[in-house]
DNA sequence: CTGAAAGCGCTAACAA
DNA sequence: TTGTTAGCGCTTTCAG
């Protein structure tokens, strides 16, 4: 039986309230006595019961991250960002993982939202409606995803797919591919929403594949595809398919960079590791979480409702509901290389040939 | 302001104890009026405060699992098998990352100590001491550590070091090197344990280098090391080690496995990724953190202390404290090859890469 | 089967 | 500065 309040009160010969107050308001406690409770405290290994805390002043000092899938390597930075940052504001991140199914996301943040002071919701699959309705049982802040009125840190993944592109027609690429990521993907209608628009600005063609799991056997099982639909150049949802994708072409006896470029999205630490060393879009995810928790955190301490406030109505004070955009960065290594040689001729001709209307499918013919 | 038991009440027109049982003990109450009851929480968007609930039952239906490091891809799979096996069961996991510091893990268990059933603890770092402190203060599993009295779920990775090193010596190798992992880690301390007896038995030298960071970092960082002392064959603590050192190796022109063997262990998603593929210890991960969590859940059905209960005192009832060791086995990839004086020997000795040997027969160690 | 009452461990007015 | 008194939201005897 682990001590309670009352016993250190016991043995230190005053109120459980003085105890109270010697850990949660120590100016309000005579010196002596507060070294003296607190002796006591530690002979007893006594420890206050958070959970009991909570339930009276309404802050549990935890906060909840939900993710998709923490075997992904895009996300183990972002939490120990966000995890270390709430450290240093004395909160303690929970982490669950949905396993890539909406319906556990809604479980999740019900199961939640009791036993935390709000919920970072990481790449949520769910619709907007019902993420605005749970925002009002626990207070949310989405990452890499946009709802009206709500908090939200987002990378530029869009910005990030134009820089993707455009080094591939810089490359003289002129056939592209994109992999699409998962359905109800905020990032993936960001990223397919850039890359067509860049393609398009560049005379190019560009075939979208999917939508598909985004894993490495997501990408692996798309090299088939690929390789039919010609393309010289493909940008992947995540650098996971990317992966996967290069794996599934060498067994398909296509090399990259020589016969295809392959871009990836996130930078995550393996895409150095593998062989070609990955040209990929670096994220911010570590930013994104520390960020996240800090507008968790604000936004915590700006809401306190006093006890026995009122209903809470529609009225209620909605502050700075930021959004923040992160910036990202293209980082070129070793799995994009030039396009098809007779494409020298087309650059040396017209160079950006903006505006193609009728995108003549496949005009290029190989040597 | 979510609605509470009260509101539920009002609104079904019975008294709040009825809607406690209506949700925790549905055969005690009429199913009309339990029908009626739920119709109105439904309405009200009323779920049951597992906080406060918590308080008063004594369970939170929480466990906590700490890791040293999410980023290390061992995890993940340990973590969702354990999310998963306690899902099934109506609890949630609560996942913390000490950051690979022992210190940091003592305030985590205390942290989590109120707000959870029970923690897993995951290759843990502190002494054995505290470790036992701490364990009358919460009830604990241990994962990849071994304390008298304690309930644990161990990897034979002194057996996998021991078949890694056999492997080796039946190619040839002589002059062997293990890299060495973490201070205080108890794996790292049955490995080396393993290593040099299987050396010793086979006539063969191994050199010990460490302790080391058990990242990929750590294992580059030794490329050196291992260059001059003369190794041809050499076993890492883990794969993450051994995927580093082939980096190293390789920028100092080193070729694996032609000039060098390398043996990992763990076999994360990332050994088949890499070039050459990892030969490695296939650790049961996923097996571990599903077991663990069993073990915790059982004891904790066991262990409830009805209310008021006495003090219990040391006369407690540790009842089956069973400790679980999980077999490993040694995946042949593309990293090892022939000694410097058995060339010819391959194609006799060959065969197809594998020798997987019968999944996980457990061996139970008695309390 | 349902209501009344007594708390779980703690904090927060309000007095003293 | 400290003690008293109410609860937070819920479960659980114990009566009825």
């Amino acid at each position: 039986m682990p001590a309670t309040i009352r016993d250190v009160a016991r043995a230190s010969g005053v109120h459980i309230s003085t105890v109270s107050r010697a850990f949660s308001a120590p100016h309000l406690v005579n010196p002596e006595t507060r070294s003296r409770v607190l002796a006591c405290a530690e002979r007893l290994g006594y420890r206050p019961n958070r959970a009991a805390r909570a339930l009276i002043t309404g802050r549990t000092h935890n906060v909840g991250l939900i993710v998709a899938d923490i075997a992904n390597p895009f996300f183990p930075p972002l939490i120990k960002a966000a995890e270390s940052q709430a450290r240093h504001r004395d909160y303690h991140v929970f982490v669950a993982d949905t396993n890539e199914d909406p319906a556990a996301e809604e479980e999740l943040v019900h199961a939640l939202a009791k036993q935390v002071d709000g919920v970072l919701l990481c790449s949520p699959r769910m619709s907007n409606s019902l993420i605005e309705q749970l925002s009002r049982e626990v207070p949310l802040v989405l990452i890499n995803r946009q709802v009206a009125g709500l908090p939200a840190v987002m990378m530029d993944n869009g910005q990030g797919a134009r820089s993707a592109i455009d080094h591939l027609l810089a490359l003289g690429h002129r056939d592209l591919a994109l992999l699409g990521g998962p359905r109800g993907s905020w990032t993936n209608r960001e990223i397919r929403r850039s890359a067509v628009a860049a393609a398009r600005a560049g005379g190019a063609d560009l075939t979208v594949l999917g939508p598909n799991p985004p894993t490495e056997s997501g990408g692996s099982a798309l090299a088939e595809q690929v390789h039919r639909c010609g393309a010289t150049a493909v940008l992947a949802y995540n650098d996971l398919m990317a992966i996967g994708l290069i794996e599934g072409l060498d067994a398909l006896g296509i090399r990259v960079p020589q016969d295809v470029s392959v871009v990836g999205i996130d930078d995550i630490a393996l895409s150095r590791l593998t062989r070609p060393k990955l040209t990929t879009v670096a994220t911010p995810a570590a930013a994104a979480g520390r960020t996240a928790v800090d507008m968790l955190l604000q936004r915590d301490a700006t809401t306190r409702a006093g006890r026995g406030a009122g209903r809470g109505g529609p009225g209620d004070d909605r502050r700075t509901t930021a959004q923040v955009m992160l910036q990202t960065e293209l980082v070129i290594r070793d799995s994009t290389g030039p396009g098809p040689a007779v494409e020298s001729h087309r650059a040396a001709a017209g160079g950006p040939d903006r505006q193609r209307t009728t995108p003549t499918a496949n005009a290029v013919v190989a040597p």
